[in-house]
DNA sequence: TCTGGGGTCCTGTCGCTG
DNA sequence: TCTGCAGCGACAGGACCC
């Protein structure tokens, strides 16, 4: 066990939907569900005025919509949320050179290695600072764990939540975790919950009381051993800055269950190209190929097939793709396809006619719209790709949330869309609620916009944690237990 | 009620090989 | 030559995470 909490788990909160709320001045304090708007899709995020309405991560957006009508339902917007990621992850950086980022949204960092945290005051010091940096240069909240591991510092920074920070003092992790659900664990989910309940195991006491053989007699030998340490709070899994993937994969969740034989081929060739696009984005190759289907009944089987070498070459992997299809029965309709690759490799040179061919194929293969839509209707091509309505024409073209620029009227977001028209609010980043108004969906002078920085003129924090910058906050105190504004 | 998309890791089974 | 066995890779499925 480490003398010092010396690893902090920072996770930003509600992130999505707060980067939805600092973006749009007339969503704060307003319920907001960020995810998927179609028929099947889920909460990815709600804002926590959501939460209180019962909406939460994973939810059907269409449970979400009886429970809070009136909330804003956007799409997400990776593109925004990844840019403040990467300012929340530079100013990590500036503490420790062992980052290890979870998501756009979570990271774990080794303060230790940083030289940021002698003892639990400087490490107190340091989290706080940085919190008020987060605010200050992203306008977002994020809460911060502190403890002497990683399973540590995660759980403090959920019960730090929201926009807190919690120290677990060394010595003190059995007691604290002795009374905890076994839920509480990482790698304790829904059916190793189920199961070790059915065993009469509730509390984390209950797995230390249980002993190492039990646990791994009930769960496995892996999970089982690391169970038991867990809840004995030990957890020795260092801080690491560099992961390389070790798979690529591409899904559809289709609106209406395909039944059509040659369309569900004509899909998975599809994925296969947008997979090797990926894949070949990343500079890597694969040897193995995955095919993914899920059934009208949502049961999910793969199929795969390892090649002799890595390839990186569409052709290969979309006749591999359309073979392991072969062996499936879709009959009764299939809800989802994926096209997946593992056994990564570094991109290797193939021969040049190989690669001529390649350009040629992703040229003409991949002509699917990326990013999704908004409104009913929305998500992967169904049965009938020709026939789109109005509606899905205007949500395709102007997505619920996604910012927009009108010549006269200057920057706003897409509040709507529907019946050939467009709504329009037009307001920025820190300033004050804008008014609204409605275009015709091919007004010329109505065009699609970045999204604008969430903090206009952000405190300059280029010689951060050395020298502090000068902060509109307050300074800084070490003092005192738990913090939460 | 009706369940996304992108991943990681683990386990059991089966066939091949020395 | 036959048999038993251990080790290993491929494969399929399940659980979990954000």
């Amino acid at each position: 066990m480490r003398p010092a909490p010396t690893i902090l788990h920072l996770d930003m909160d509600a992130f999505y939907a707060s980067a939805e709320q600092a973006a749009k001045p007339s969503l704060r304090g307003k319920a907001v569900v960020v995810g998927g708007l179609g028929p099947r899709g889920v909460v990815a995020t709600a804002s926590y005025e959501a939460r209180v309405l019962g909406v939460h991560s994973a939810m059907p957006t269409a449970q979400a919509r009886r429970l809070a009508p009136n909330a804003a339902y956007l799409v997400p917007r990776f593109a925004l949320y990844r840019s403040v990621s990467e300012q929340v992850m530079e100013l990590l950086g500036r503490l420790s050179p062992l980052v290890e980022p979870l998501s756009l949204d979570e990271a774990f960092v080794d303060l230790e290695a940083g030289g940021v945290a002698e003892d639990s005051v400087s490490a107190k010091v340091t989290g706080e600072r940085l919190r008020t940096a987060i605010r200050e240069v992203t306008g977002l909240s994020g809460s911060v764990g502190l403890a002497g591991s990683k399973m540590l510092a995660k759980i403090a920074s959920e019960q730090a939540k929201p926009d807190g920070l919690v120290l677990i003092e060394p010595g003190t992790e059995r007691e604290l975790l002795a009374p905890m659900s076994v839920r509480t664990l990482p790698g304790v989910g829904p059916a190793t919950g189920d199961h070790l309940r059915r065993a009469g195991m509730t509390t984390v006491d209950d797995l230390a009381e249980a002993g190492e053989a039990e646990l791994v007699r009930l769960v496995g030998k892996a999970h089982g051993h690391g169970l038991y340490r867990m809840a004995l709070g030990l957890d020795d899994r260092p801080v690491v800055a560099e992961r390389d993937a070790k798979s690529v994969s591409v899904e559809d969740t289709f609106d209406v269950d395909l039944h059509d034989r040659v369309r569900v081929r004509a899909e998975v060739e599809r994925l296969a190209v947008r997979c090797v696009e990926r894949l070949r984005s990343a500079d890597r190759s694969g040897r193995t190929v995955v095919l993914k289907v899920r059934r009208y009944d949502f049961s999910t089987l793969t199929r795969s097939e390892t090649l002799r070498g890595p390839t990186d070459d569409p052709t290969v992997v979309r006749e591999a793709a359309a073979r392991l299809l072969e062996a499936v029965d879709t009959t009764g309709g299939v809800r989802l396809l994926g096209v997946g690759v593992t056994g990564l490799a570094d991109f290797t040179q193939e021969d040049l006619f190989a690669q001529a061919a390649d350009a040629r194929e992703l040229a003409a293969r991949s002509e699917k719209p990326e990013e999704p839509v908004a409104g009913e209707g929305e998500g992967p091509v169904d049965e009938e790709p020709a026939r789109e309505s109005a509606e899905q024409l205007a949500a395709r073209r102007w997505p619920a949330g996604h910012d927009v620029r009108h010549t006269a009227h200057g920057h706003g977001w897409v509040q709507g869309s529907g019946v050939g028209r467009v709504t329009v609010r037009f307001e920025e980043p820190g300033g004050p609620v804008g008014r609204v108004v409605t275009f015709r969906i091919d007004d010329p002078e109505l065009s699609p916009a970045d999204p604008l920085p969430l903090v206009r003129d952000p405190v300059d924090y280029s010689s951060w944690p050395a020298s502090l910058p000068k902060s509109r906050s307050g300074p800084v105190s070490a003092a005192g237990g738990e913090s939460r504004p």
